[in-house]
DNA sequence: GTCTATACTATGATAGAC
DNA sequence: GTCTATCATAGTATAGAC
């Protein structure tokens, strides 16, 4: 159990109580394996050390029990991207290259917490089912990042760092394989196998886009 | 249901019942949209029309049922690559451009068979609760894919079409942005969506990277 | 906030008649 | 191959004592 995260309820006031922290990161540990189907109160209170009944002094439901989980994975993919008025700020700090890569560092910031990881597991797995996954995938994780780059893009083209390429289509060459790059590192972490072979495979991606794409 | 599908029981039988192939299909819609867990035998057998004992008749438990699922996929997706030993001869008719839109075309067919489509659902439901649906997900799509085009770049830059990068660079390169396009194709088509953006998307793709590294 | 006790439903699976 | 009947267990959730 991570001792020092806090998780907000959904009053949006941070959770105290030790056993309600111990049943959501267990929850979370669960569903990211099984599927919240899969996963049933007895366990989570088994594994707890609580009775069911007490689980329930903490959450209405089992589905309210993914929603605090989702509430609070929300909060943290926030912090994965600059917020946008800020980018003008840092493209004048940084060139292409740095940029990029500040993105890939902090997004491996965010998914090598195991926390985050799971999470993000429990997403892809309860996309077809649960609206709120879904929502999550798609608006706070895809287009978020896919709208973000485009106006970096579009910055960089402006400041002549790179090629006058539609900005809309240099985000989607860029962004899509590394999606496609982390569903593939987060199984591998999960099985505990070696990921520096895909780990490669981002940088040589970044290097071969921008090998093409920059003016210098 | 799909009337002339065929498909073979595990010992490599076809299977004719009417109820059984029922089974299955209703079995793989639901699998599709609630995950494995999340669908009951007595779930499957009422939209079928029989009793929950007569299942049993057919599938030796739940578990089976969906091992079945899996090897008739694994069937369908060896469906999609041109075998490796026809490679060379269809370089020799077909310029690059030409081979991987046929490509792109061949996988369309399989993706847009709605039951393979629920199926490639399922595949990502469980990937982390079940060993076979990874395997199927890992080998089976991702490998097989992977080092297909590694061979077919290797012979491209061989003929002098494309430029001499390391072939596995350009297999990763052309396929990943692929992969998660394919997800998010696969998720507006169970939303029935429009797929048009994320259809452009993939032809962008292909565009955008032969101009960088076609020889011509 | 946690417990015991309990309600009630849903679950995967089987036995045996037809 | 399908049915009725049944089983044992596991599921979510609640009431009320401490």
């Amino acid at each position: 159990m991570s001792e020092y995260r806090t998780y907000l309820d959904l009053n949006g006031n941070p959770i105290v109580n030790t056993n309600k922290i111990k049943i959501l990161e267990t929850a979370i540990d669960l569903f990211s394996r099984k599927g919240y189907s899969g996963v049933s109160i007895r366990e989570i209170t088994r594994e707890v050390g609580i009775k069911e009944s007490s689980l329930y002094n903490h959450f209405a439901s089992k589905e309210e029990l993914l929603g605090v989980i989702f509430l609070n994975f929300r909060r943290a993919i926030g912090e994965i991207l600059l917020p946008p008025e800020m980018l003008r700020g840092a493209l004048k700090q940084m060139i292409a290259e740095q940029f990029l890569q500040q993105g890939v560092i902090n997004f491996k910031a965010h998914i090598d917490d195991p926390i985050n990881a799971r999470i993000w597991r429990i997403v892809t797995i309860e996309q077809y089912r649960d609206p709120l996954a879904r929502s999550i995938l798609v608006e706070d994780i895809i287009q978020r990042t896919l709208s973000f780059l485009e106006s970096a893009f579009a910055l960089m083209i402006e400041q002549g760092a790179v090629k006058p390429h539609p900005p809309k289509l240099l985000a989607a060459e860029y962004q899509y394989p590394l999606f496609g790059m982390i569903t593939e590192y987060n199984l591998q972490k999960y099985l505990d196998q070696d990921t520096s072979a895909i780990e490669q495979s981002m940088a040589d991606h970044i290097e071969f886009f921008l090998s093409h794409v920059r003016t210098a």
